[in-house]
DNA sequence: TTTGCTTTGGCAAGCGCTTTCACGAAACTT
DNA sequence: AAGTTTCGTGAAAGCGCTTGCCAAAGCAAA
């Protein structure tokens, strides 16, 4: 096995003995090349092992063929769902997909701007209102999930998280449950917030003071949730008898403090979550969730982006509706 | 907002009213140019919302600062475990990482050798040997993963499974099984031939013979394993008392067919799995695997790679040893 | 043979960038 | 005052590729 120095066109134009725009059009299958010429720039091609230099053909041809999916996580159950819907979604359509994990600001910038993808698929968190301004103003085709902007040649999809908060809350409050807490998520969640505004709305419909219910803090981490969820059981006197949590991992949080103070899930208190992450069917007690329509979302950008690079305008805001899963955390309250 | 037409260095050059070169140097810092000019010329950048593209700067420099990570699928919790800190240890070393998802063969093959990344890191079952050689040929840096070839530029990290299946096979037969099966996986998968090379050793040194223990065919999957499992249960005179699955999917499957007949884990039938993907904690009994250090094979192949691009030699082929998990699914043998 | 048309292949420009090299001015040295 | 060094800047080459345009060649018709 020799290693040789890296093949140009040139060296197959050479090989062949045709010019370097010949090899071009027989290799890109330009139909202007007789099919002998063809053969022997094939076959100079293979003897070479030419692979074409993708950064030359795209400077010049201005497209990759290749849609970005900017992240800077890639841990957590909704990410891999994600990726693999967005990567089928994009490969059927002869695109190839990158995710990109930057590592600063500025080359997640470049790397949207610089012409590296001909399409962006951007997380929510990843990138701030400059950001959106600044690829608004080169026109970058991109999608937004879970971030309500748009404009010319970008879309955004979100999910109806104030809706998705009130059909938990208004299931939870058929159940008969009156006194119902909240864990909440991050601080500055445009989600946590979301979810617990539609809690609200439910409660007061149903006649209830949503003062009197009580905000705990789950930051959307089981252990965070764990702990608040103890000592709220430890020092509450008239404790609410179902959690609304954050998101599912909050929920199972809450069912193992449920657990550890010798209760029982669903019995005494009724556990429910958000996202229906893989875990949530496998652990005991399945938990009761709301399932967003993560796959759905990759399919749908994947379409939306397609459409802006081939010319359509975009600029729309769609909301995606989340879906109620009723497993075994949650019972009729007894309280 | 306006739409503007993409500025070029050129633009930036004009502005400022110095050379295109001078712009060059100013913006990546080159120390040749007076911190007056310097100004200028961010300033004109600035104005102009100059990014520059990548794809020029690829071209001419020659390299891209970008390991890629090339795999068919993202799902599994196995990915983005590793995903994840690949991610994390290239970005340290001011690098970026793309997953790259490719539509097909050939798109793939010019993506790891079209100067697309400076690196890459390949899973093992996404090319075959002709491929290793190409890559080989073309000296790009490469490691594989679960694959064991190298070469110069190309080193390997793989799984000791043999050693891993030789070791949990041991821990159960000194839980005092006798007779055990063995849940394979896919019919041409290296670490599944591994993992029951290793469970045969242990056998046979404990002066059983391997042939009588029973091998169902569990594909790696939960609902094969689960089929399984439940038929070989259902007409098996003196069954095996312990499983050993080829991956916690499979085991998990094994232990729904344990409890769907009425009987219990650990206490009536003991389970194992390797892998330790994240369900295995969360499910109920909590299940006693082996646990491969996927985090580090990540970072491990990000450091070999980057000390490849950097000039070393490399070639390596290193054994990564797993480690027991023992949790609730095993039990002393009671038959 | 000449003319007009189509087919085939080659020339050369240029995508946006970095980098080498040379030039001229300013700052030194003798 | 003349020679030498230092330093900032710009001109231009060229990375590998595609593509518009033109020349050559083949062929049919006149």
């Amino acid at each position: 096995m020799t290693v040789v120095k890296k093949k140009t066109i040139k060296d197959v134009a050479e090989l062949a003995n045709v010019s370097i725009s010949t090899v071009s059009n027989a290799l890109n299958g330009v139909n202007v090349v007789t099919p002998e010429t063809k053969q022997r720039v094939l076959k100079a091609a293979a003897e070479l092992n030419y692979v074409p230099n993708l950064m030359g053909k795209q400077l010049r041809s201005g497209e990759t063929k290749m849609l970005g999916f900017f992240t800077d996580s890639v841990s957590g159950p909704y990410f891999y769902v994600l990726v693999e819907a967005i990567s089928r979604a994009v490969a059927k359509l002869g695109y190839g997909m990158q995710v990109i994990v930057p590592s600063d600001h500025k080359t997640l910038m470049n790397n949207i701007l610089g012409n590296v993808v001909d399409g962006a698929i951007i997380f929510e968190h990843m990138i701030n209102d400059d950001d959106i301004q600044q690829i608004l103003m080169h026109s970058v085709p991109t999608v937004l999930l879970d971030r309500p902007a748009h404009g010319p040649k970008m879309s955004s999809f979100i999910f109806n998280s104030q809706a998705e908060g009130y059909e938990a809350t208004k299931y939870l409050l058929n159940l008969g449950h009156r006194r119902l807490g909240f864990l909440a998520g991050y601080e500055n969640n445009h989600d946590s917030h979301l979810r617990y505004a539609g809690f609200k709305q439910a409660i007061e419909e149903a006649g209830l003071n949503s003062d009197e219910m009580p905000v705990l803090s789950g930051l959307f981490e089981e252990e965070a949730s764990y702990n608040a969820v103890k000592s709220y059981l430890h020092y509450a006197d008239e404790p609410a008898t179902a959690f609304l949590a954050g998101n599912d991992l909050s929920a199972i949080g809450a069912m193992k403090a449920i657990v550890s103070l010798g209760y029982k899930v669903a019995e005494d208190f009724s556990v429910m979550g958000f996202d229906d992450i893989e875990i949530s069917q496998y652990f005991r007690p399945a938990l009761t969730t709301v399932r967003n329509p993560i796959a759905r979302q990759g399919i749908l950008a994947v379409d939306e982006l397609l459409a802006m690079i081939n010319g359509r305008v975009g600029g729309t805001e769609q909301v995606l509706d989340g879906e109620l899963v009723i497993r075994d955390s949650t019972g009729f309250a007894k309280r």
